[in-house]
DNA sequence: GACGATGTTGGCAC
DNA sequence: GGTGCCAACATCGT
């Protein structure tokens, strides 16, 4: 679930209870998730909860940043009464304000993915891991980085816009959501497309991601965000899960493909047509 | 109980 | 460089 809304909506949360408070415990409670013996910057305080694709950046006044990493099932949420939840990996305890990092399949990280130390560095340094792996935020991508970013490609739409160093912060839910805004076979190459349907495809993905942010995201399962509200998104999904059932806007009935290797597509075969075989 | 899905990412072979 | 396969995990539905 975490993509770049879920992650935005997690640091606007986040910053919104904790900027300008000091941090007075971590307890770190699964190794290789976060690192024990890390030393948390207790004592500092946030200056701002910040996002960058789909990760969560916590930025101290002592010039460090944790970086969090969500993977398939992380969550950032307050911390209830009572025992804490289960797979809670990390409990970060402010003034006036406690959440836990549950984590259920613990693919995500307490520090860059697949990571196992946590990544609490200086900010430049946490700043430059960012700027090596991943390319041009796609909430905010202008279009001139945007056309860039496809030019040249060869692979197919789908597997690009998953792909962070092309553009960063979309996953399998909106990447569906946005071909099928735009009109576009998951299949198509971009260099096969008119500059017009490039362009729709931009336009597509900001607007379904500011969509999606406005609504606080898509809850799967029990994701709720940190101040405990449930991501809104889901009743808005044109595609993404609905196979068999009919597309919003032409009707059609919406087609699932075992693709790209070890997931799925959903697209509608009416709205976006099958790309021309070379 | 087995099997096959699931939001991510990175490494490997071809 | 593109593509496919596998891995890391737990959980849920059939």
């Amino acid at each position: 679930m975490p993509e770049l809304p879920e992650a935005e909506t997690i640091a606007r949360g986040l910053d919104g209870q904790v900027r300008g408070r000091r941090l007075l415990a971590a307890r770190c409670l699964r190794k290789g998730i976060c690192e024990r013996k890390v030393r948390y910057p207790v004592g500092a305080r946030v200056a701002s909860v910040r996002r960058r694709a789909k990760k969560v950046l916590i930025h101290f006044d002592d010039g460090t940043t944790l970086l969090v990493s969500l993977g398939m099932s992380g969550q950032v949420r307050p911390r209830p009464a009572g025992p804490l939840p289960k797979h809670t990996h990390l409990l970060l305890t402010f003034e006036g304000a406690e959440f836990v990092y549950v984590d259920p399949r613990r693919l995500g990280r307490l520090a860059p993915p697949r990571e196992a130390t946590t990544m609490l560095a200086p900010a430049e340094e946490v700043a430059r891991w960012c700027e090596e792996r991943l390319g041009p935020d796609a909430v905010d991508v202008g279009w001139p980085a945007f056309r860039e970013a496809l030019a040249r490609r060869r692979g197919a739409l789908k597997p690009l816009l998953l792909n962070q160093r092309v553009v960063a912060g979309i996953g399998n839910i909106y990447a569906d959501e946005i071909l099928h805004r735009a009109g576009i076979h998951p299949r198509a190459r971009p260099a096969d497309l008119p500059e017009a349907a490039l362009r729709r495809l931009h336009r597509a993905t900001r607007t379904v991601l500011r969509r999606a942010i406005r609504a606080n995201g898509t809850t799967f399962r029990d994701y709720v965000t940190p101040t405990g509200a449930r991501g809104d998104f889901g009743k808005l999904l044109a595609v993404y899960g609905r196979e068999g059932e009919r597309c919003r806007r032409c009707g059609a009935a919406v087609e699932r493909l075992r693709w790209p290797p070890g997931r799925s597509t959903w697209y509608c075969p009416g709205c976006q047509p099958e790309p021309e075989e070379i």
